[in-house]
DNA sequence: ATTATCTATAGATCTATAGATAATGC
DNA sequence: ATTATCTATAGATCTATAGATAATGC
């Protein structure tokens, strides 16, 4: 018990280089694969795909769970900078704005993120992404309404669960980057007081044939997935599909 | 070959009574099951819930990708009543409304939808839901921008996205029923032309602590799950949760 | 020398089918 | 008599771990 540094494995990065490859490359794979078949992807093809024994995937994660908690972990620090980005914006409103669109188009670019933060409501509820935008997020609200710019018969609540479901649109397939914007966009003008003008939407809607392809990933020109860091590849991942198919 | 009457076994019921009712029972738990685990679910925990050997349930699909298309006819099938709502509907807006407003309940209740319809797209892309709206809701679409009701940059696609984005929120878990309604009249308000005045949000936004309850399924009261007939009963089913968590 | 990986394996569960048994409907 | 169900089983895949082997860092 001489105190000294930090404790040795507390689920921290491994100290020898092939072990913190080895691990990175798990939480590649298991996000791909759980972008596809979901939090009950199996271990062992986690394993494979990243070309590393089940063991090790073990060693690294001695539990499903305790995979999914790094991966949560991981990407939610990358909406550490909104934070900022939400204190910098001119007006409480353009917070709001600010909000929406990097959460919505940080799950959009991550159709892991879905099921790993449903997963995680069961883990450990208390670390929650709205958890930390909370307090922030009611001033926003409070503000928002007292300048007239948001509708007055609305909360925070609605607003993430609006998020949420901008969000969702990821699963849909690759061939939707972009729309969600658009969707978005709307989401955003049914939100404002109704006296302000309206912004025109973002980009263009799909014509009905780049929809087509879009929904059967057989466009993949359509497909410039957002390369993100340790980003998820949705990679060969068959179909996408949604209830507004043709 | 002497034409005669309907080809026997097209995939329609069984003739038996206890073969109607083992077909029926299965058809239930597999919906309760792919919604919680997706179309990879069990195929012997189906059989298993339904009081049924595996056989049977091969017997009766003896494909997986069977069972989910019986499971995706049967649930559109209740949506045939929707059309004729539209049609009788005073103004082309208030048949956008319908149609938005039917489709978006329709899948909130039925969490195992998603994935279902997310399948078919790889299964049989052509037997799709907007397939059946399309003339109709474009036609609708035309109208209501020239009554001046719809706002003139959104197209039929960005409609069919809307209210799937909508009805993904019956992935988040029971705590949210009634709360659809909020944000698909938000999104509504942001189709709106913006002279229009707008109609207050369908009932109150849940509080902190309600919301907090709906989302990790502590209030069991507020999941009246919606009883519909051979409905799919989340039943047991965990852990809800959303990236709105707390 | 330490730390991490791999191979091998036990036991469970899954898909899919064959063959014996039971229930219905004429 | 026909139709459908159940039990049993083969082979694959999965989770989880033990023990032998290899790679790194001091």
């Amino acid at each position: 018990m001489t105190s000294s540094e930090s404790t040795p494995q507390d689920g921290a990065q491994p100290r020898r280089r092939d072990a913190r490859q080895n691990r990175e490359r798990l939480l590649v794979e298991a996000r791909a694969l759980i972008a596809v078949h979901g939090v009950d992807a199996s271990l062992e093809e986690i394993a494979r795909r990243a070309d590393v024994g089940v063991a090790t995937l073990y060693r690294n994660f001695p539990t499903r769970d305790d995979l999914v908690r790094a991966l949560h972990d991981i990407s939610l620090a990358e909406l550490s900078s909104v934070r900022d980005e939400i204190a910098a914006a001119p007006t409480a409103w353009d917070g709001i704005v600010v909000y929406t669109e990097r959460v919505a188009e940080w799950l959009v670019a991550d159709p892991s993120l879905p099921p790993i933060l449903k997963r995680m409501e069961t883990i450990d509820p208390a670390r929650g992404k709205v958890a930390s935008f909370k307090t922030m997020l009611s001033g926003l609200v409070t503000q928002a309404k007292r300048d007239g710019d948001l509708r007055t018969d609305v909360d925070t609540v609605d607003l993430a669960v609006l998020v949420t479901m901008v969000g969702s649109l990821g699963t849909l397939g690759g061939g939707y980057t972009g729309q969600w914007r658009r969707q978005l966009s709307i989401v955003l003008d049914g939100l404002r007081t109704i006296d302000r003008d309206r912004p025109k939407l973002p980009g263009r809607p799909l014509g009905a044939k780049e929809y087509q392809a879009a929904v059967h990933g057989l466009s993949r020109r359509a497909t410039r997935a957002a390369s993100r860091g340790a980003g998820a590849a949705p990679g060969t991942g068959s179909g996408t599909g949604s209830a507004a198919d043709a």
